[in-house]
DNA sequence: GTACGTGCAAATGATTTGCGTTAAG
DNA sequence: CTTAACGCAAATCATTTGCACGTAC
């Protein structure tokens, strides 16, 4: 894989940000710095880049959002707004893997859980 | 919300199948029985019965796919040929709402885990 | 120098919309 | 009767593709 700067700025952008943007969010970025880059640059770059497991989509309310892939984590989505930030912790992904156990039509390596709820920015009661 | 026979199908297709159809695969079988029934029909259902809160979106893998909403659960997903299967444990769930605890930005309400992994199926080594 | 990446425009595919007609309540 | 749902075609939106040209290595 060649290291260009579009898919150097996406990757970047993708590693300064826990925001999880959106295609649209990483072009808008990549065009500041390079004018001339299309979306089907991006796309294609975003497709490389999930091929060598070097980033990861998130599918939030169907949109596609992306997150340089670092330690395994869950996730934290507002149900409203469709924000989301991440959460670590080993213990809760271990005792997930713990309870599930053997299966028999399935071999399984992660796990990931997502919490769903309200920001602060769209709960009403608060 | 009206009953119709085009909803009717649909949601007793969703209730009848755990294997979390695709749109297509929807499509398919409510045409089986009324055949005049088009895309646009499937997905307005699909709109209203998430709104109402009886059915499930789920992405897998870039696709959109449904399920009928019953008791929470978690989710078994096949990383290479994307096959769903379902995953009942509200012990999972209850340790893992515990292990969140309270979060300054966020009020959390639900925790759905998605283990990944390969089916037999898929899985070389079987 | 060669292969991979980029930019552009056109193609595809999924989903939505508008509107006249039909059917549920 | 009245309003929501249906069916159809057209529109929109996201994503992909093909190809000539440029650039990393």
């Amino acid at each position: 894989m060649k290291i260009t700067n579009q898919r150097n700025t996406i990757l970047k952008f993708l590693k300064d940000n826990q925001n999880h943007p959106s295609v649209e969010e990483i072009f808008e970025k990549v065009k500041r710095t390079l004018p001339r880059t299309t979306k089907a640059t991006v796309y294609k770059n975003l497709k490389t880049l999930m091929i060598h497991d070097i980033i990861k989509e998130v599918n939030i309310k169907g949109v596609s959002r992306f997150e340089a892939k670092i330690d395994p984590h869950h996730h934290i989505i507002c149900k409203n707004c469709g924000k989301i930030i991440d959460f670590e912790s080993e213990e809760l992904r271990n005792f997930a893997l713990q309870i599930i156990g053997k299966q028999k039509d399935f071999t399984i390596d992660s796990a990931e859980t997502n919490f769903f709820g309200k920001c602060n920015m769209c709960d009403d009661s608060k």
